[in-house]
DNA sequence: GATGAATGAGCATTCATTCAT
DNA sequence: CATGAATGAATGCTCATTCAT
């Protein structure tokens, strides 16, 4: 195993250690020790691999967001019409919430804390590239004509913002509705909501 | 004045400063001496009052969720569809949002914070009341014929989820859309979803 | 006992601590951890009191400079011309060594040490104001006119840098002379190379 | 270029890294990895040679240490006669200094610092060699008969304790005289000290 | 010999909390 | 009730040192 090998496992190690105490102690209560305790790492192989706590936590944030929208994009490029992608866009995204609970909790929880400032231009950088992803995905695909005559920031808050409420309560135990139900409930929520507003 | 009128208003001062505190600095990042020069209060004033620095900010989370949700029901009131009532709830919110732009970034932020988990009954009773103001006002105007058959958290995803993620967007200057116009257009994707929904 | 009074103490007692355990163990070497143990103070108080390790220190080298200076100051008022003046500096100078051993040795080692340059402005008000009250005392005695035609900072060279040399090597037991024949020996020396530059 | 020569060339290199380093850093801010930077060679090398900081600066003292010191003695085998010898200590004293002033203000900060425990025999034996050949000079030379009646820890006060005191302000950049004028001054001096106290 | 990633003990510093006044 | 000095446990971070490659 050649060396850059070797220190991507162990940077990996110490993401998924960060995970696992955020997500028993959150991130104010996880320390440096508790995360050296749970990845095969001492502190200073910590502050080798990365800046310090704030910029540990922010990698896991930028890993966590990039694996997010990677994984939409893929379910999005399998359609090619509006209301396939809006369905696969929904359902996507959940099933990768109920796939990766401990990221997307710590995603939901942490979404822009303070210590992102200083990973500003790369969060930017990965918001820009989902957006054009999905810009691109529209005009070949001519689902861009089947969009109502609203800003990109309102499609997306329609699309997304209902999963995300959904998706809160879901991973705090506290919906009625199973998480497939809902996937199929809200998916066809957005796409009503769309073809509403296009239609109008 | 008297004494209790006086208790109010340090109560009010410490939590302004908190919030104040907040805005700027974030929770961690807030020390209870920031919170002291702020506010026209000492740190053992802090501690008469408060229980401590996370009982602090979880009064000031229970304050904000409750005038936030009594907005959101003395909006409702005054309609008696549930057209109407979606456009409403949907309007109030986001205007509560423009009129307390810290206090609701706070709630953004903070949603069910670590330090909340001594406070759960409380906001527990909070969101309880809520739904039932909301449960009163269907039955009362007869709006609950007119909703899908769908749990009540997904009604709530649908009609506040793109709100929030929008508000959070908005709050962080992000947006194309203005307020007033992105007010207008989730409302109708709201009732739309809502609409849809039912007569599927 | 009053709160300022009672300030003082603990101040005192800090800077005693720290200077006994700057005699044993060097600066570095040193930690807050060994001065709360020393002194009847906390860590939290060192911090109340000095803004931290290296201002604690700061204040003691001021501290320890004033004192110097000030007893050399008062030993020199007593006389009122330049031979009983020089032997007066040499002698008290010396005796204030032998008499703050330890004061003596921390001024000796960290003459000028890189943590002093936030407190440079208040040593170089200490070494002008030591300067004028030399200045003061030659011109009310007469004495300058019995200077050689030299500078000041060379006049001082002369007086102190044997002393100094000296008391090196004394503190840290190198010498064959006694401190009491040492002093008269170099107050001769210092008063003979004076006069003789003047009469050259 | 052989092994050794190599060998002794990263030595050179280190241990002028090492000066440099204190020189802008001091001490204790100085890290082996500021020395490994600026040296051409890696930390390990550094141990290689080395046994660790201490020792490094150990060795930078003594190495400083004897190039002062021989440069005293040469100039003082140029003389033959007390008076020409003060003059010439004292003069290629202060010209050492001027023309090493980081190796010369490292040792007029570093005299004796802790670290230096483990060297102190090394030391013992420099300052051994350095008064064997004082001595061996005033003898060949006949010299010593000129020397009043004290101990030679006191002669060597009178001598250099005023150079240094200079040298330590004439490297800080706070002395109206210039280095060749106080030279001159400081000779004299030396020399009216001893011829005095010689004759009393 | 040379390298520099990994180690982890050690430390300065912070800050919520207490309590004597 | 109000104050803010005092406390000291807790923690992020540093860096001399080691050692596998």
């Amino acid at each position: 195993m050649g060396r850059a090998e070797n220190t991507n496992r162990r940077r990996r190690e110490i993401l998924e250690a960060a995970l696992a105490c955020f997500h028993v102690l959150s991130y104010e209560k996880t320390t440096l020790a508790d995360i050296s305790d749970h990845a095969d790492a001492s502190i200073g192989s910590i502050y080798h691999l990365f800046d310090g706590k704030e910029q540990l936590f922010a990698a896991l944030y930028l890993e966590a967001i990039a694996a997010s929208q990677s994984s939409s994009v893929r379910a999005l490029r399998r359609k090619d019409d509006l209301e396939s992608g809006v369905h696969a866009l929904v359902r996507s995204y959940l099933r990768w919430v109920s796939r990766n609970r401990k990221l997307a909790g710590y995603l939901l929880t942490m979404r822009r804390a303070e210590f992102m400032s200083e990973a500003e231009s790369e969060l930017a950088e990965l918001n820009e590239a989902f957006r054009r992803a999905i810009g691109d995905w529209l005009d070949e695909t001519g689902a861009r004509h089947e969009l109502p005559p609203i800003g990109i920031d309102m499609v997306l808050a329609i699309l997304i913002g209902p999963s995300q409420d959904f998706a809160r309560r879901w991973l705090g135990g506290t919906t009625q509705t199973s998480l497939r139900e809902g996937a199929e409930i809200l998916a066809r929520a957005a796409w009503l909501s769309l073809r509403g507003l296009r239609d109008a």
